[in-house]
DNA sequence: ACGCGCGATGTTAGCGCTAACATGATGCCT
DNA sequence: AGGCATCATGTTAGCGCTAACATCGCGCGT
């Protein structure tokens, strides 16, 4: 037995480099405990031990095994968020705000891109709940059977984003879709545009828009949907492309709605390149006011819905969650506004 | 003591919800080790077992917590990245082409975004290093002391990108901006420009292709580098104000290159307002060859540095490292080249 | 002087998994 | 038949940390 206790050269797994706790214990001359409390609640600590632990902390180089305090603990400080991508996008602002918010609570973040496939989506929650992460973020409203089994049993605090519905998985902060692109061709009809066109993505939240923007055009005398285009991918070179594709199949358009401002930017382009004027000839409308959109010439007609402040709100969503309060408000309606600007 | 073995409902500290491998195994009839193989290393276990496992996981819903998992092995299978920012940004490129490599190869990415603060890089650094992150990838090769010193004796592979040097920490992947700023005055300079500007931000990889830009002016009888301003952000909209700010110091100037391109559209945004006629009046040239770059009006010139490839090879270096490999060329020169295109 | 509360610190027992070594079964060569 | 790989599976002992429950000492009211 105390052989057993004078084995301080007890078998070690290679663990690499670096200091444990331990041995900072050992060097401050208090136990593990101790140095825990020292890192993790200061306030528990004595000053003058708290001191002596700062300086071992320095001297050693310690540098805190966060996988051994989350397995210990049950708590990983890490939230993931799950976006079909990164590039040119609209998505890039809100893991921006998310990433800032949680920053700002101590919460890392792990992203997972999933290129628009229901596939991946389900691979990536699968990993990050076996990562154990405090709360997840997601895009959008649909998921498979599976996907939505897996964020309810999970027993984290889950954000869907960048849509609205009655029955979230447990909270979303977004917008109504179907809303938005219901305003957006009243407004085109408004403008007195009858043979209007619509290019964007095949993922649920475009074919939303585009729910809404038909409605609204059959319910008005005389408008027609003349062309619908999907999917159109999200880069500006699409934007072109599609805007090419929808003239040729019906030149007589006279406004073209595209589902995202990269999109619509491109098909401004097109646009210029062809000598097509804007909007006298055709009015181009995009949808989530980038950066982008009020600079370039002439500037975009966009529909603005806070890109950025989805990330804030469904951080600030799961941080209180994580704080242990109650979010009174757990469907956020963030609200979107047509933006009237030149091209439309 | 049996006494103990029989306890059955032993004390467990409240783990949330959730299967753990021991259900999995009694279930299966199997030990412990044996799910664990057929979950990690399924030809070391029969296909009979294996299936039976794979059925008890089936019916227990069971995740593995990759927690324990990493503690137990010292393998997080998670690689953290490390840039500026993602907005509007030549980083998004690398991201994905890094976050698809690493997927590709099982690993998952820890992002996190500086601002361009390297405070926040020193402390995001060792966050991740806490994690125990099988490697990292940064932005840049200025780091602070600290942060150089953390990184060498973490022990891990290090990738530091979009710059490159003859003492990487560890490994990088990039280009010179040195020679990359060089190249684009001298091609500004055979175009017969002479009064020249420019604009970027603070960070240390513009300063390289400031550096790089002045000195061949500086080089060529009757040419000078007129003004600077730094920093100016990234954005559209700020390239938009750099262009005013230049052409209010010295309305002279005959070309600008702006050190990214989301600045130079926006610089070519401002001249168009301004009725500034391009390159003939002006000559604007950016850096980066973003998507947009090829599709406005006037086509951007611009530097193309492979910034998706920049990730692709950081992410296979990594891989290359973790599976055991040496890796032969251990600083990668990805290049440039000068894109000449309609705007300068 | 006594007991009580409270702040500071320590002890014990895991968190859920895998490395390393051990064992057992099978086939195959000589 | 004996010995020896080889494959499949099991046992033991951690990985480095923290929750939960002790314990200790001190000041304070009475």
């Amino acid at each position: 037995m105390s052989i057993e206790k004078l084995d301080t050269q007890r078998k070690r797994r290679a663990s690499a480099v670096g200091s444990r706790m331990e041995d900072v214990a050992s060097l401050a001359g208090v136990s593990m405990i101790t140095v825990s409390r020292a890192i993790n609640t200061p306030d528990k600590v004595s000053l003058a031990t708290r001191k002596r632990v700062e300086a071992a902390i320095r001297k050693c180089g310690y540098v805190p095994n966060l996988t051994a305090g989350s397995l210990a603990s049950n708590k990983s400080r890490i939230v993931a968020a799950i976006v079909p991508t990164i590039d040119n996008s609209i998505f890039a602002e809100t893991i921006r705000g998310l990433s800032e918010t949680l920053a700002a609570g101590g919460y890392q973040l792990l992203l997972g891109q999933t290129g628009y496939d229901e596939h991946n989506e389900e691979a990536m929650v699968a990993a990050f709940l076996g990562r154990r992460v405090d709360g997840i973020v997601v895009t959008g409203i649909d998921h498979s059977a599976l996907t939505r089994k897996r964020l309810r049993q999970a027993g984290i605090p889950v954000v869907e984003t960048w849509d609205l519905t009655d029955r979230p998985i447990d909270m979303v902060a977004g917008f109504s879709n179907v809303g938005a692109g219901h305003a957006m061709a009243r407004y085109l009809l408004a403008k007195g545009h009858r043979r209007l066109g619509f290019a964007g993505g095949a993922d649920g939240r475009t074919r939303a828009r585009l729910t809404g923007f038909m409605a609204a055009i059959h319910a008005t005398r005389g408008a027609h949907l003349q062309q619908v285009l999907l999917p159109a991918g999200t880069s500006f070179h699409g934007g072109r492309e599609a805007l090419a594709a929808l003239l040729d199949l019906d030149s007589s358009l006279d406004a073209v709605f595209l589902s995202n401002d990269a999109l619509a930017v491109g098909a401004l382009m097109e646009c210029a390149r062809r000598r097509i004027r804007v909007p006298q000839e055709l009015a181009i409308a995009g949808f989530a006011d980038l950066d982008i959109a009020a600079e370039i010439e002439p500037a975009l007609t966009t529909v603005q819905v806070g890109s950025r402040k989805i990330g804030e709100q469904a951080g600030q969503m799961l941080l209180a969650r994580l704080a242990g309060q109650t979010v009174n408000n757990p469907i956020r309606d963030l609200g979107f506004a047509v933006v009237p600007r030149a091209s439309a």
